[in-house]
DNA sequence: CGTTGCCTTGACGTCGGGGTCAAGGAATAC
DNA sequence: GTATTCCTTGACCCCGACGTCAAGGCAACG
């Protein structure tokens, strides 16, 4: 298969798959005219590029999944480089949700400072005995 | 006070504050000889501005909280404009948060899965009867 | 007078993951 | 022959928030 079936059975464009072979994620055959030659493994090569890119996971961070993959293991998740990402990934999403929970705590408690000082004027006042 | 002084005292590069006044954040007044001059409450602003980046808001998303500050308010969040931010940046977080941690549960699951691969062989099997 | 240090504007670089031309070659249909 | 479609490489563009020169002006010290 040629890169123009490739992009469109792996839903991508031929530029990203130009891309991930710049970048040594995509190796390359090509036929006698020059044009770019894929097999099926190759489709499932960008398919763990995409999963793994969906999650949020950066290109060079999908390599150790690529090589896997290339080096004949069933899944680009067979090899203990690959459960190292994963581990590094869990990591750094705990701290990333971790703080993102404690900004939206600040957040809103500016907003209900804000708004009640809005309504209610600068100064904070006691209800009761009013 | 000259720029210099302005950034070590709000904690940033001179680069930065040119960068705000280009942006419209950051009204420059300019002494005989064409530095730039600022008063306290210029230092205020970039303070302001600062806050919010640290929390995760992007420069135009600080706009409404400058202005309010230059119109003559106490607060960067005195106005109805900065609580709407507020209240769109709250539910951003929301919902990044939740992907986030749809991310985290994906991921963690195919650790489980292809650690238990990796040790136990690749088809999965019953120890019951082993 | 020179040096040092702060100031000025302008312009290009950075990072990631590609998008979007442009100019031209190749295969196929008619 | 020519129209179409796919392919090739190369090159510049995008976002955001600045970093990093470069070339030169201004102030103060000795």
């Amino acid at each position: 298969m040629r890169i123009g079936e490739l992009a469109e059975r792996a839903g991508v464009s031929t530029r990203t798959l130009r891309y991930y072979e710049s970048r040594g994620l995509l190796p390359t055959r090509r036929a006698g005219n020059g044009y770019r030659v894929y097999g099926d493994d190759d489709l499932r090569l960008v398919e763990q590029i995409r999963t793994l890119q969906d999650f949020g996971f950066g290109l060079e961070e999908t390599r150790p999944f690529v090589e896997c993959l290339r080096a004949g293991h069933p899944a680009g998740d067979s090899c203990p480089a690959s459960l190292d990402v994963y581990r590094r990934k869990l990591a750094e999403l705990d701290v990333l949700i971790g703080e993102l929970r404690s900004v939206r705590e600040q957040v809103g408690a500016q907003l209900v400072r804000a708004e009640a000082e809005l309504r209610g004027g600068p100064e904070p006042r006691c209800e009761l005995g009013g």
